[in-house]
DNA sequence: TACATTAATAACCAGTTAGTCATTAATTTC
DNA sequence: GAAATTAATGACTAACTGGTTATTAATGTA
């Protein structure tokens, strides 16, 4: 007997159901978001199941936010860009030498970015930029552009300040990005099912590679151990 | 009018129709499966466009793979487990020193994996190994542990022959296989997409990171720029 | 040519999901 | 306390998709 309009029944034992709180539903939509999106990545997150981790039916989501990617956006900007000013005034204030201040750099990301859900996001925008060409070009002005530049500046002030050597920005620029995106993205895939025997832990890979990152950049070049052949096989 | 038996017309013109290729098949549906899978991921890939691309129709996939997740692993198993014989056998032949054979090494993943569309597998299964984790166990014992064997047994070489310093295995693994992953899941997401500017070129920065890589490993072990510090801020 | 075999097809099914909208009810206003 | 406002709901839809199966026709055989 399928009806042609929907009937309600009276509830009244559910005192929760129909709760107006208009300004948290926002704050609880883009958190549970967060942690949906990190978990699934963005197209095998469901709408409804954002909205009942939230508390609200499916309706409610689509009442704050558009669609679904204007609620990944939300997320991003929740998240990452709208903390860019805060790092960059944290970087500016720095005093001692830049190779410290890089350590500092790579040290506090993986305490305040790669080991929380935001690496999640990083993880998934690599994952699904190419489905998702709008939302991949949000991401790359909102985020990537503006994280390439923070590290481009700890670059600059280390060759300004001659403890670095002159070096190319652009390589420079990814052999810092390198191995943080990278770790976020494994911790994101195989770091979660792969056996223990296997496990690396993040803060000694980071350390190693800092360390290994600065005597790239030191001032004395230094030469190979082995002079490399000139041609491939 | 619902039908409740289909209708098949006779096309006399189609003589391509129903073309019987048993043998043909399953080569095409793989080629046409490693395309679309590396271009959109697995769970977006349509089981139709494969099909279609392929030359025919979506029961005939289903002919010959089982399932979607089937024609996957054999994907994996024609174009990557398939081949690590013959790749295992290409080193053990190696006769010069250790670092020119690391050399080799990266710059043969390139030409030969990275820079194809191989390297799109890696980076799908970092995606989405969280979503389908049968087929993340698959490629973890299928790929992922064969190839970190491979470079543990270049690392053993070196420090056998007193090339490289006595250094943690695991880390090791993943000083070498970081910087690989990355250039192939940067080059399959935001590569694609990133402006000409910030492209990087991948023989420059695995040369680049290559040598990075071989200075961790030299024998004398070298001292930092910067004593770093013992506490985080 | 008649018949058997089986590769290939495409209609179909069952399950899923982003987004909509008529309806309900909590809260505010008068 | 009645009317107006609007936050919240959930049934609904339109579109999509992995996998199935009855039907078709290419090929081989006698």
């Amino acid at each position: 007997m399928p009806l042609s309009k929907p009937v309600f029944k009276a509830k009244p034992d559910a005192h929760t159901k129909h709760e107006r709180r208009k300004d948290a539903r926002p704050r609880e939509l883009l958190a549970a978001a967060l942690d949906l999106f990190v978990e699934k990545g963005f197209a095998a997150t469901r709408a409804d199941e954002v909205a009942r981790r939230a508390g609200v039916s499916k309706g409610t989501l689509f009442l704050y936010f558009a669609s679904k990617e204007e609620l990944f956006k939300a997320v991003v900007r929740a998240n990452i860009s709208g903390r860019y000013p805060q790092w960059n005034a944290r970087l500016e204030g720095f005093e001692g030498s830049t190779a410290d201040l890089l350590r500092l750099f790579m040290r506090e990301w993986w305490a305040h970015v790669g080991d929380t859900p935001i690496s999640g996001i990083s993880k998934l925008m690599m994952s699904e930029a190419s489905n998702f060409p709008e939302l991949a070009a949000f991401y790359q002005q909102e985020v990537i552009e503006p994280g390439s530049q923070l590290i481009r500046r700890i670059l600059q002030r280390g060759v300004d300040r001659a403890e670095f050597r002159r070096v190319d920005m652009k390589y420079g620029v990814y052999t810092i990005l390198a191995p943080m995106l990278f770790l976020a993205t494994w911790k994101h895939s195989f770091g979660t099912c792969s056996d223990a025997s296997s496990q690396l832990v993040p803060e000694e890979y980071i350390a190693v590679q800092v360390e290994s990152i600065l005597y790239g950049l030191s001032m004395p070049q230094p030469s190979p151990p082995h002079v490399p052949e000139k041609t491939a096989s």
